[in-house]
DNA sequence: GTCAATATACCGGTCTGACCACTTGACAGG
DNA sequence: CCTGTCAAGTGGTCAGACCGGTATATTGAC
């Protein structure tokens, strides 16, 4: 059962205080990957819960509300709380996941190899004369800020964003968008300077340049395996040639940390 | 300004209500994306901005909790509501995206394509011998279940969540899982009926077993090989052989349908 | 008997108003 | 100048109430 965080003495605070929303997200979650509601299968009712677990109305409804926009829950007004058939297949705990810190670079690049030569290649068939102009202008605009001696990172970020579009795969969209906005963050900051030197930048340029003629050439095989030799280029920059895949044991994450 | 959903004439329903909360949120990120609310700034107490919008408390702080979810804003407990930092690149709207209806079949097929070879790559090199062991123990599942005459849709699934797993890329994994939990809903229905027959399901079977046999050799080529394969077939199985990768005009998609 | 219209019980949606716990910052005392 | 205290403001939680929507049992007509 969710227990109040209590105050025995005002000034002894060991952890955060987890809301009780949380708590009952997470009892919620448990219950539903364990089976106990099995997909499909109907909440008990919002009051009637709430009474079970031990707490109000109010606070049942935000744990509710929170496992809805995860998507682990679907409500129907005026009939009841269902689970969603997502049960059986995602193995993922979405909602401690969510809260965690994220992959590391290594395991970001990874996920990009995977996909961005898709992207250029459905790109090549997909894209329409405004998304590839939108690509050109992007490039100018990498240059133009190179020329003034300032980092084309944001730039490099919109470029592969809007290549992603024009694939039109919202999948593939939604990933690549989550993968440079995690490149954004404070973590590629000293690996990027490696990448950021005029001879690295001119080739970034070049294979930018390429992959847009192969994009007006409509020519899926070429647009795929410039995107290929880019992403062979900067692994190489930024993980070094001995690289090797290299397969950490499950590591424990304790849950315990929190973002701030 | 949020409107409750008046029901003038009670037998006409033209769109299904939509919650309170729901449409507090939209507003609330529309005014964090228009930059209204500058990433750090702090938001109005509660109370205020309940008024404010016209509703009451309640109804506001589910659609905060909503938002906190969605990792856009960060609540700390008596001080204030703050606007997280989001990045300039992501340029998806978390929350009305989540809420719709999702991608058709040929493009979660594709978004497969680019990532279930890397997952069966990065497999072979990763995996540790009980998450193999997993996996073999589940093609056991699959072959008794299309014994007993029942589909192993779900099973296949779970053997494909557990190959992201075993890749040991929380990303892929989170794509891997999504993908499968897309393909459980109903528009697949149909289309699965073509890949169930028995000649299929004993490819399906044949598949995987060289697929585990890949991962225990650490043969990450040869597991990227047999993925390539296997899709290729689906492939032919689901949208025949003339797909030809179209380039559907952008498909304007009217927002309104939802599921159910 | 079958089927459609209706009545009703149940359920989620929303609101009011209140009290509690926590954070913060101003302020008084050392 | 530093420190401990206190008060104001903020989010957290609660109880209870009423509303409208949904599903189902019921009733009526055919």
């Amino acid at each position: 059962m969710p227990q109040r965080q209590r105050t025995e003495f005002p000034s002894l605070k060991v952890v955060r205080p987890k809301r009780m929303y949380e708590q009952i997200a997470e009892q919620i979650e448990a219950l539903i990957r364990n089976g106990d509601f099995a997909p499909g299968a109907r909440l008990p009712g919002e009051r009637e819960l709430a009474e079970t677990i031990g707490v109000s109305r109010p606070s049942l409804r935000e744990a509710l509300i929170a496992l809805e926009t995860l998507g682990l829950i679907e409500v129907r007004v005026g009939d009841g709380t269902y689970v969603r058939a997502a049960s059986p297949v995602s193995a993922a705990p979405t909602w401690i996941q969510s809260k965690d810190l994220g992959p590391g670079p290594l395991e970001q690049f990874r996920a990009r190899r995977a996909v961005e030569p898709a992207c250029a290649e459905l790109a090549a068939a997909a894209a329409t004369a405004q998304e590839i102009a939108a690509l050109e202008k992007c490039l100018e605009r990498i240059i133009a800020t190179i020329d003034a001696g300032r980092s084309p990172a944001a730039e490099h970020a919109r470029f592969h964003v809007l290549l992603a579009e024009a694939s039109h795969n919202s999948i593939l969209l939604s990933v690549a968008s989550e993968l440079w906005r995690l490149r954004s963050g404070e973590m590629w900051e000293t690996l990027r300077r490696r990448v950021e030197e005029p001879e690295s930048l001119a080739k970034g340029i070049a294979f930018r340049r390429r992959l847009v003629a192969s994009l007006r050439a409509r020519d899926a095989a070429g647009a795929c395996a410039a995107m290929q030799a880019h992403l062979d280029r900067v692994e190489q920059l930024y993980f070094g040639p001995e690289d090797a895949a290299r397969a950490k044991p499950p590591e424990r994450t304790p849950r315990s940390r929190r973002r701030r």
